[in-house]
Order: structure tokens, then sequence, then C-alpha cells
DNA sequence: TCTCGTCATTGATGTAGGTCAACGCATGTT
DNA sequence: AACATGCGTTGACCTACATCAATGACGAGA
């Protein structure tokens, strides 16, 4: 498969030879996320102890759909698609971005997988046994706590995607996507697309070609595109067609929960 | 609004001497909850303490989207529609049974609601006041433990959902949804559909019209329609035409996960 | 330099499913 | 009875997309 080493527990030595120096610990890096602050280190330690630091490059699968996970799998950099399969059918479900959990649900019930884990921009993951996750989650309330706001997190962030392509014709998802993409004051702006068209237009739920033709036809509200660079003359006319909905396009933050002393 | 004594901390009247007699407590129905089985009965008194037991009738709407929830709501019998809105647009998100939170996710994080909750079939709800759900929940490591598993299994449903959605053609989708009321083994098979065809062709996501020629059509299948029965020459044959998948079609349970004393 | 592969653009065409409208059939109301 | 109201069915039509195909632009490798 695309990634072999993934099902194994030990460590592959060119991974421990490529980043013995530069990259951080497995330790540091769930230091690093900010809604497990308020984690125990004790707990951290203890998910660490075992766990594998790995950087995986850009096309690689993480995992099939239909699989058990033997790992929970903290994003820690890059960013990984979530697609559903069905036959010949593939659709994307939802795009992972840093520091989060894959699809923990799957881990922390055991269950399959609904969808296949596909790196996007290469990945830094932290991967702990799905035993040692679930068992620390059973143990340690306040890290409990903490997977429960991710989970929430992901929830919420799963119905505003359903929402947004629902809701929405193709032209208006993209408004709101480049409206998204612009700083709020200025009227004139300048922005670079962050990825390859073609991955904007799959993230959005429609063909390459709909999106170039939606982004052409653009061009009635003051759009230009050159390139990967897209130039608006009036950012309030365009906020004018596209109205952002905070109930879809506001970002879903991981608030953390504080625990309660009794 | 739909339902103005939701709103109320203190219990109308008019509920209190429907169901002294007849309707369970909140506390009763609180313990009826399979995947609360192994929270602390202090907890659960705790919950039920402040709680009100609400019948709701059909059609009423609960909470509208963008409002803060008050209260945590399980919903014990009935079933509730969750409908994202968008200006004139509206779509639905999913269908909540018994027995199961509403959105817990909004509850958890005080954050606004992302869909509309309208009663589809009378409900019965038993409210608890949102911090007094919180606080437990940030006490009771268990509590926690089997929130999170409910949460993880509406996560679940939704992916589930959405790839019924997005992977399956209308008439897939209703080929799945009649195998799914099928016995399993038997040959020629009778049912009655459990909802009103509206209702039905609302959650698979098509228009009534869409659903009764979908549905016509279906006799190419041997399958015959009379009034809100339908009759089925050979259930095997249907299977070869839809594909039934666990990943899909499978329902979603909400797996108790156990504590683990340390 | 040429070539090959990938991405983007543009046009022509196809189609699944929505919309609109008419009608039949129940059920409940005055 | 006469009437309204809501559901279901069926037909004619529309449209927002996808699909297919041709062409151009760019970058990597020989």
């Amino acid at each position: 498969m695309g990634w072999p080493s993934l099902m194994e527990t030990d460590r592959p030595s060119h991974f421990a030879a490529d980043h013995s120096a530069t990259a951080p610990s497995p330790r540091t890096a769930l230091g690093e996320a900010p809604w497990l602050r308020l984690v125990p280190p004790a707990t951290l330690d203890l998910l660490a102890e075992q766990a594998i630091l790995h950087r995986v490059p850009s096309g690689s699968t993480l995992f099939e759909q239909a699989e058990t996970p033997s790992f929970a799998q903290f994003l820690v950099a890059g960013s990984v698609e979530l697609i559903g399969v069905s036959g010949a059918n593939e659709t994307l479900i939802e795009v992972v971005r840093p520091i989060d959990l894959l699809l923990p649900a799957a881990v922390l019930n055991r269950q399959p997988y609904l969808a296949r884990g596909r790196v996007q921009e290469e990945a830094h993951l932290v991967l702990i046994r799905a035993e040692t996750f679930r068992e620390a989650v059973a143990t340690d309330h306040v890290l409990c706590l903490a997977i429960l706001a991710c989970l929430a997190a992901q929830f919420r962030r799963q119905v505003k995607l359903v929402k947004n392509l629902k809701l929405r014709s193709a032209e208006e998802r993209v408004g709101c996507y480049l409206l998204g993409l612009m700083p709020e004051a200025t009227a004139h702006v300048s922005v670079r697309l962050p990825l390859e068209k073609r991955l904007i237009a799959w993230q959005l739920g429609m063909t390459r070609e709909t999106f170039s033709r939606v982004l052409a036809a653009m061009a009635q509200y003051g759009l230009r595109i050159i390139g990967d660079t897209v130039e608006v003359a009036d950012t309030a006319a365009l906020r004018a067609h596209f109205h952002l909905d905070p109930l879809i396009d506001d970002p879903e933050p991981i608030v953390p929960f504080p625990p309660k002393r009794n």
C-alpha cells in the first residue's frame, strides 16, 4: 500500500535517522496542541511513551475505508483529506488541518473507518496505539474532556460542510470561499490561492471545469484571475453579492473545556 | 414561537398536571438510556433534579438556528429533524431518534446551534439546564465518557448520511432505503412505509415527485406499491441491484465506553 | 532544445433531478 | 352537500451541473 510502515509497531530506521536532529519528539508535538493544554503532563507522557512521529509525503494513503484503526493519529502539520468511497465513486468528506485527530470517533469506538485518509500536504503525524489512547481517555478525565471538545468541533465542522454544499450553488460556494481568503477591511485586494485550483474545486464539491468557469464568470463582480492570484477591485461589492454566513463560514475552533474540581 | 414555554425554567402547570400520573419522571427517563448505564446514579439524580420532562407535538420548533442553547435536550421518544437554513433554502441535516441528545456539540461548547430543531413525531424530551449539564460532564468522568460515545456515534451517522447522499443516485438511495426495511431472509415481502412518503423523500434528499417517480420506476425490479405498503416479489433480486454498504447503511449504535479504575 | 505530463481553460453536449402545473383522492369543516 | 386542504401521482419543462473533447500553458527530464 501507499505507506507500508504504518502498520508496524517499531519505528522504521530511516525515519529515526531523518528526524532525530530536526523533528520534535512526539511528546513535544503533543505539548504544542493548545486544546491539550489542560491535560496533565503525566498523561501526555504516557501517550507519547510508545508514540511514533511520522512524516508522510503528499499523496500517501494513511488508512483505507473499512479498516479498523490501530492507531490514534494526531495531525501535527500538513493536511489530510478524508474520502468516502462507494464502488467507483469517491467524495470528499472533509479536510483535516492541524492540530487535530483523524477520525477519533472510529478509534474510540473500535469501529471501522468510514473514509479513506489521504495526505494532501505533507503530513506530520503522531501515532499512538489505539488501545493506549482509549485507556488514557478512560483513565484521565481531563484528556477525555479535551477529546470531547475536539470531537464536538469535528461534528460541527461536518455540519457546516454539509450546509455549504447543500444550501449554496457552485457559484456561491466559490464566492464565499474567496471572501474567506480576503482580509476584512481593505477595498482592493490581491490574494494568492493557497492550493492548486483542482484541489480547491474538489474541496468545494465541484469539478475543475466548473470551478474554472465560475471564476471566469465572476469577472462581472470585479474579479480578475491571473494564474493563481485573484485580484478584487472592490471587496465590499463582492460581499454584497455573496453573504458569508457565520453558521457556515466561520472556522470551528476546538474550545477546551475546563474540568471541575469536586 | 412554536413552543413558548421551552425557554422558561419553571415547569408549566398543565404539563405537570397532564403527566404526573402516566409519564415517567425525568429521572426514570434518564435511567432508561442504555448508554448511560454506567453513569453513577448520583450523577443522574443531579441531572434530573432540575430537569423538565416535556411532551412536544409534531411540527413544533424546538430551537432555532443560531440560538445559543439553554438546555441539553435528551430525546426520549419520538423523532426530531435537524434542518439547516440559509436564506430561503432549507435542508435536512439529520433525523434524531431516541434515546439521544440533540446537538450536544453546541451545548457543550456554548456555541450557537447550526440547525433548527423541529419535531417530526411527537417528542418526549428531558430538558436539563445547559450549565448543569456542562458541569456534570466536567465533574463526572463516566458521564463524560458516555457523552463522548454519544457524540462519536452522531459524528459517524453524519458521515454516513453524507456518503449516502453524495455517492448514490436518487434511485439507489430509495432502493437501499427499502432494503433496509425488509427482513433479511424472506423472499416475498410486504412492508408498510413507516412514514408519509413526503417525509421519506425529504429524508432521502429528494422531492416528493422524484420519490414517486423512482418508486414507480422500480416496478421493473419486481416491486409494487399499494398505498403505503410495498410488495417485493424477490428481495434477493432487489439486493442484487442495490448493494447495501455496511459503511453507509448499518445503523450507528452508541457504544458505551467502559471507564478504567486507576 | 525538444518532449512529455500535468494543470487550466473553453466549448459542445448530456443528464439527473428540480420546478411548475394539473389532476385524483382522501379527510375534515361548515 | 358543498367545500377546502393536504398528499400523491404524472406530465412537460428547465437548469445546474457533470462529462467529454480539444487546446494552450507551464515545468521537469532527457
